[in-house]
RNA sequence: GCGGGAGUGGCGGAAUUGGUAGACGCGCUGGAUUUAGGUUCCAGUAACUUAGGUUGUGAGAGUUCAAGUCUCUCCUUCCGCACCA
């Protein structure tokens, strides 16, 4: 046995032995419970980030832990190939997306190995193989066919120089990044999926997910938005001809002083035809951001169309206006304005002049007019000014209105959500191919599986404008059944791979299918799934349906795909900057930077190493390239070992919060892992021998007692709480106590070994090189993956004595050790007899004494 | 704008069911070992203090014998918002 700890002699030998040995391989087997653990799957971006070590880290870890319960553990790997950075690097480096795409895989797939995850590397998939896609491409000719896909018209970002659509991440300051033209909104045809069928079943299920957090299922309902209100038609007073629109506020139908209409509105776009200054409106709105946080936050602005409608109930004529903030795909693009009740109406109807009208009055007064000078009085209440329905309250408001409008023929009582179709239309070229074609006539034909995969050519050049696929017009041209057909040359969102890998990885060689069901149902559902917040909607979403169709095609059983969700929060790191001639920011590595503190340790000055010039710091922020604080995991790995790396991550901070990295923690990480080790040392030196419970001395009960509750708390707290953090603060706290503890007797001796064995298993799941070699070096039986999870001894546990927390008032006066049996009265005598306790007792009335038992007695006095 | 988190020593964080605030780690201070640096080990480390205590978990109020924890108001800050993945 090696004297000291040395990570860089035992890592890499060890990870080879598992890989020779197929230690993670695994296959259904029906004698053993199950369990899936997945991480969400990387983008080949080149080289690891600080961020992946964090989620494969915790993915590990569990998937460990799971293991030593003795569960059939799959821990899969792949790859999220496809994508915008593939065709960027392509351009930049002058190759191909696909050679840069599988150059970063070999990479990275090597840098996980060294990090010691315990990956079933023969269930690798990548997203980008036509073996995959082919099977996605499959399944939305299924969908096709079964009427849950569509092509509708859909704006999208073109950039009128490159003749080409841009992602909304190239588009800056409203021009596009390489051309720098200003960016137009244009419509083109696009292909949807129709998960709104299943709106109200991804609403409902959500209280299935026992195991999310909160705040992931919350964000859930809110992007689905359901809604109850109503739609109501009105007529135009110039044509008779009627439109539609959607309140969920029914009860406010009485203070309509104006419809709305989006740019895109059919009104609009008449309207625009006989007015210049309209259609000026109309263009303008065209140019401007959908994205929803920049609709909040723009001015409201609009136009008077010179048309008007009837109120059907007050027979008013109502100006009808079109309107930056009116969507033209929620709803029916049309509002009706309620200014005095809708912040967003009011706003516009102050800087348009147009009327106020109150129809709610809180519960509270019904009698004074609200004061409508500043804001719109949004709340619930009463109505006013209503006729017949003046003094009903919301419900029953909504309810009259409703039965009254859907009575005459023109409302109808609806069900909105929020939630749009998916598009999945990219017209990128590093994506799967859509599979569908079209004849000379322009007829929709969906690939045949015998056409499948329809596959992207890989050996491409690309110039950073054009599709390749959309550049060669040959590749486009083939024939179905003997005549002439187009392929479709837009590619699939790249949402569409990830939102059904999981299931792939139970059968990822599987050739006649796009699942085998055996190993599917076997593997399914997810038991725990681990990746970043930021997947909180639209991956976990699109997973959540996607899981759904193929239950409704009977492919999986289940209804929901992960059943426990764990979101990992960000990796910060200290940023360092400087100001340049021109006052801008040069960012400055923190691995470049030295600084100096005080006596409490705060920094006080910092400087560059090289020109030791002073550098101001930015605190504590994501690491990333713009802020130049990425710190490199391959780096730290050489020179500390993979093991410390896990054991740091895991340790800094609870796994849902940010984790800011620190160099002197990684420092305190190693040098816990080289206590460990000395200890293991020790112990070893001091031979074996076997406990006897029954000749323990009271030191000897209490330490055996520490190790039991220290199992018990590291077991709950890994499995239950999913606090790493604490249970290696709690395996920390027990090393410092056994390095502490004697060796003297053969009782000591026995306890040590005991303990040493626990803390190796404890330690194995997330440091699994150090206690695969100590567990091999104290010859136990086996590898310690396999190893059983340590048992708590109940016996062990039972205090004799214990420690009364004495308060007066509630402030905390004494601590009083008492016997595990003692009675109230004993314990209050006992403390009485405490000067401290007696000094504030003594001479003043005894009012109540509140005694917890075995905790706390507090006495109030005065 | 809307929605959701989070605010505790010099720092990361702990306190699981309302019951000892600050576990564990970093940093810092002092000491030992060492030719020195580093390493390792030991002790200390919320603030104030008249050394009895007092105060203290973003701010303010409330409930309670008892509040970091529950309720209300406010402040700060981070994240998401449909073509980045």
């Amino acid at each position: 046995m090696q004297e000291q700890y040395n990570p860089q002699d035992i890592e890499s030998k060890i990870q080879s032995y598992w890989e020779e040995n197929q230690v993670f391989k695994v296959t259904e087997d029906e004698s053993k419970e199950k369990y899936y653990c997945l991480s969400m799957f990387p983008y080949p971006s080149g080289r690891l980030h600080m961020g992946h070590v964090r989620n494969y880290t915790i993915g590990d870890v569990v998937s460990r832990f799971q293991r030593l319960q003795g569960k059939n553990v799959m821990q899969p790997m792949g790859w999220d190939a496809f994508g915008l950075p593939a065709e960027n690097a392509a351009i930049k480096n002058k190759t191909a997306p696909a050679k840069w795409t599988y150059e970063n895989i070999d990479y990275m797939r090597n840098q996980l190995k060294q990090l010691g995850f315990g990956y079933d590397w023969d269930r690798e998939i990548a997203t980008c193989h036509p073996e995959y896609y082919k099977w996605e491409q499959w399944f939305f000719t299924k969908l096709y066919e079964k009427g849950l896909v569509y092509k509708k018209m859909s704006t999208v970002n073109w950039d009128p120089v490159d003749q080409t659509v841009l992602a909304n991440e190239q588009v800056i300051d409203g021009r596009g990044w390489r051309s720098g033209a200003v960016v137009e909104q244009k419509e083109i045809p696009q292909w949807f999926i129709k998960i709104t069928d299943y709106a109200q079943e991804l609403l409902d299920d959500l209280d299935k997910l026992e195991d999310w957090p909160e705040q992931v299922k919350t964000m859930q309902r809110n992007w689905i938005g359901r809604s109850e209100g109503l739609d109501i038609e009105f007529t135009r007073t110039d044509n008779d001809e009627k439109f539609s629109v959607y309140t969920t506020r029914p009860d406010t139908f009485m203070g309509v002083t104006y419809l709305a209409v989006a740019a895109g509105h059919p009104i609009a776009q008449e309207a625009a035809k006989n007015s210049d200054a309209i259609a000026m409106f109309v263009e303008e709105c065209k140019n401007t951001k959908v994205a929803e946080a920049d609709m909040a936050t723009m001015e409201k602005k609009g136009i008077a169309t010179g048309l008007y409608a009837t109120h059907p109930l007050t027979g008013e004529q109502i100006p009808i206006w079109v309107a930056n903030f009116v969507l033209m795909h929620y709803g029916s693009g049309a509002v009706m304005a309620v200014p005095a009740h809708d912040q967003r109406d009011f706003e516009f109807a102050t800087a348009y002049g147009l009327n106020i009208k109150q129809v709610i009055a809180p519960q509270a007064d019904c009698e004074t007019a609200l004061n409508l000078d500043n804001e719109a009085f949004t709340e619930k209440g009463l109505l006013v000014n209503s006729g017949d329905f003046d003094g009903l309250d919301f419900k029953a408001a909504f309810n009259a209105i409703a039965d009254k409008l859907e009575a005459l023929g023109i409302g109808e009582r609806k069900v909105n959500f929020r939630l749009r179709d998916w598009g999945v239309s990219r017209q990128r070229y590093w994506g799967s191919p859509i599979p569908m074609l079209s004849d000379e006539n322009g007829n929709e034909i969906a690939a045949s599986q015998e056409m499948l995969p329809v596959r992207l050519p890989e050996d491409v050049v690309m110039n950073g404008v054009t599709s390749p696929i959309k550049a060669d017009p040959k590749w486009a041209q083939t024939t179905v059944e003997g005549v002439p057909a187009t392929h479709e040359t837009d590619t699939f969102d790249t949402f569409m791979e990830s939102s059904w890998y999981y299931a792939r990885y139970c059968s990822p060689r599987h050739d006649e299918a796009m699942l085998d069901p055996k190993a599917a149902n076997y593997w399914l559902p997810v038991n725990q799934y681990i990746g970043g917040i930021e997947h909180a909607i639209l991956h976990l979403l699109y997973s959540r349906f996607f899981h759904k169709l193929l239950r409704d095609f009977g492919l999986v059983e289940s209804d929901e795909p992960f059943d426990r969700l764990l979101c990992q929060g960000m990796v910060l790191a200290e940023t360092f900057y400087r100001k340049d001639e021109k006052g801008g920011d040069i960012w400055i590595s923190p691995s470049d930077v030295k600084t100096e503190t005080d006596e409490k340790g705060r920094v006080t000055k910092a400087w560059h190493i090289e020109d030791g010039e002073p550098v101001f710091s930015s605190g504590m922020s994501k690491m990333s390239k713009s802020k130049n604080n990425g710190i490199d995991p391959q780096q730290v790995i050489a020179q500390y070992g993979a093991d410390t790396v896990r054991l740091f991550m895991m340790f800094t901070a609870p796994p849902e919060q940010t984790l800011e990295w620190s160099d002197s923690g990684v420092e305190g990480a190693h040098r816990f892992l080289k206590r460990v080790w000395k200890y293991a040392v020790d112990v070893k030196n001091a031979g074996f021998k076997a406990l006897d419970k029954s000749a323990l001395s009271n030191n000897q009960k209490v330490l055996r007692r520490e190790l039991h509750k220290a199992i018990a708390k590291v077991t709950d707290d890994v499995s239950r709480r999913q606090t790493f953090n604490t249970a290696i603060a709690a395996i920390m706290e027990l090393s410092n106590k056994l390095i502490k503890a004697p060796l003297n007797d053969e009782q000591d001796i026995a306890i040590a070994n005991e303990a040493l064995e626990a803390l190796i298993i404890m330690l194995a799941p997330i440091t699994p090189h150090l206690s695969h070699q100590l567990w091999q070096d104290l010859a136990k039986q086996g590898d310690v993956i396999d190893a059983v999870w340590p048992l708590v001894d109940e016996s062990a546990l039972v205090e004799d004595e214990k420690l009364i927390i004495v308060q007066v008032n509630g402030k905390l006066r004494a601590k009083l050790t008492v016997a595990a049996d003692a009675t109230k009265e004993q314990v209050e005598a006992l403390a009485y007899a405490e000067p401290t306790v007696a000094k504030f007792t003594d001479g003043v009335t005894i009012r109540k004494v509140i005694y917890v038992p075995g905790k706390l007695l507090n006495v109030v006095a005065n």
